[in-house]
DNA sequence: TCTTGCGTTCGAATATGCCGAACGCAAGAC
DNA sequence: GTCTTGCGTTCGGCATATTCGAACGCAAGA
């Protein structure tokens, strides 16, 4: 592990929505460095425009990041399908949609479609992350991952309770993917917001992995009384993104290592 | 200038729309470093997720760089308002509109919106890069520029000639911006791309600087026909844009220094 | 089975990034 | 006006993390 690399992604994920900028100081007293060393690295890295530099010492994320994940959403195949389909069914069903990858045991959520006049937001933005295991399209993502890889990694990462309904046993989540495969799709029971129930279903390449997973995000009260029909309408979307895929499209495999450190 | 950074750099804009996909050892020929360096390097990018391995010493780009943009653009104030307008307008107009921001000489493209049933495509997706001196949205960037930086930059990086029409001498570009900087909203004729022409307006934040700007590219005949209705179109879209900036709103400045090596 | 080509590992040489201190600058206090 | 404070940047010697050639292990193909 490069050590210079380690710091180039540690200042990369100061930046949040909370705190888009960050001056040298402030930064080299959150990582704890000496504030020449990150003064030295921030200069770096906007000079290559990852970083972008607002007056004296201050700096924001810069655009190259934003080419950089153009590039990498444009050759994720599966993607362009997927949105095309979901448009189709936020217009006809009018409930919001999540199209998220696995990382590691984190879900990207790589799209996000709601109906015109916003209802209510559960991720707010593509591009969040939830961990895995709580989530409608989480759980259906692990459900086909190596267990032994997602345990070990999951039993060093612990498994936040957001809600009374989340799953935080090992052995209770295995039994509940085990449930998955089975079925073929997954709900989520007010596991991540307390009053939003969730239905998803993984997308699969044209050799049968599961690369993807969308899902709709719906009140609690309307998913009891319409659960068997957004049921079969999120498998037959899933179902249809998968056929739409090109003979070549693959998925963008998860490294699925543990982090150093 | 840390070279470890720039080295990161080097390795990140390999990835292409064209070449998605490295080898440790085609990288490595590619740059002109030992493989093994290479290998650590890459390595070290996976394990923080600014690469994503898929298979023996294969990469392509990591979702963490997919994350980090959606901070980018969720930060970035004008694209909030910027898009909830143009969309309106490309229902109304049926036309496709762009929104870029300028990067060194660079227009970044961030938003790309075009009526839904896809026309021709100019810029073929958000977070592409044309060379500002040519493009409508690129021009009107430049006339709100320093004209120093943008001369001395033009100077070193020179100006392709991508139709007959582009403009390629100096002289020639700093009169069309000063009509653009009278006028207020600047044209493209066929300066991109023969039979499109475009008129693009600026976007200003509360203070009056330039941050942004929109454009409708057209079809050159129908843009004939009706050229004062869109550029009333585009400025009155600009300034509503303008104008429902929170007051807080600031642009992402663009450093202006110049690249090292 | 042998060969070839790949990615990774290793260890020693050294160039590189690190950090404390000094500097320059600007804002605010007195 | 001057002094003080706090900031970011610059500098240079030191120490250490990075580098790179060579050796290794592995898999595919001859």
């Amino acid at each position: 592990m490069l050590q210079t690399v380690s710091k180039v992604t540690q200042v990369l994920d100061l930046f949040s929505l909370e705190n888009p900028e960050w001056s040298v100081g402030e930064a080299a007293r959150t990582l704890g460095y000496p504030k020449s060393s990150v003064s030295e690295l921030m200069a770096s890295l906007a000079n290559r425009r990852l970083l972008c530099r607002i007056g004296k010492g201050r700096y924001r994320l810069g655009w190259r990041i934003f080419e950089l994940s153009q590039t990498l959403l444009q050759t994720a195949e599966f993607r362009v399908e997927a949105r095309r389909v979901m448009e189709d069914m936020v217009g006809q069903w009018r409930e919001i949609m999540h199209l998220a990858v696995l990382d590691g045991v984190q879900a990207v959520y790589v799209e996000k479609l709601q109906p015109t006049p916003a209802v209510k937001i559960l991720v707010s933005w593509a591009g969040a992350r939830l961990p895995a295991h709580c989530s409608g399209v989480g759980k259906v993502l692990l459900a086909y991952s190596p267990w032994e890889n997602i345990s070990a990694n999951l039993r060093h990462m612990g498994m936040p309770k957001l809600t009374p309904h989340t799953i935080t046993d090992l052995d209770e989540l295995e039994r509940e993917l085990e449930r998955i495969r089975e079925r073929g799709y997954g709900y989520d029971i007010e596991e991540v917001s307390i009053g939003l129930r969730c239905v998803a279903a993984p997308i699969r390449d044209c050799e049968g992995n599961v690369i993807a997973a969308i899902s709709f995000s719906v009140p609690a009260f309307r998913f009891k009384e319409r659960e068997e029909e957004f049921t079969e309408g999120i498998l037959k979307a899933a179902q249809r993104i998968s056929a739409a895929l090109p003979k070549h499209a693959r998925s963008l495999p998860r490294e699925l290592t543990t982090l150093h450190r």
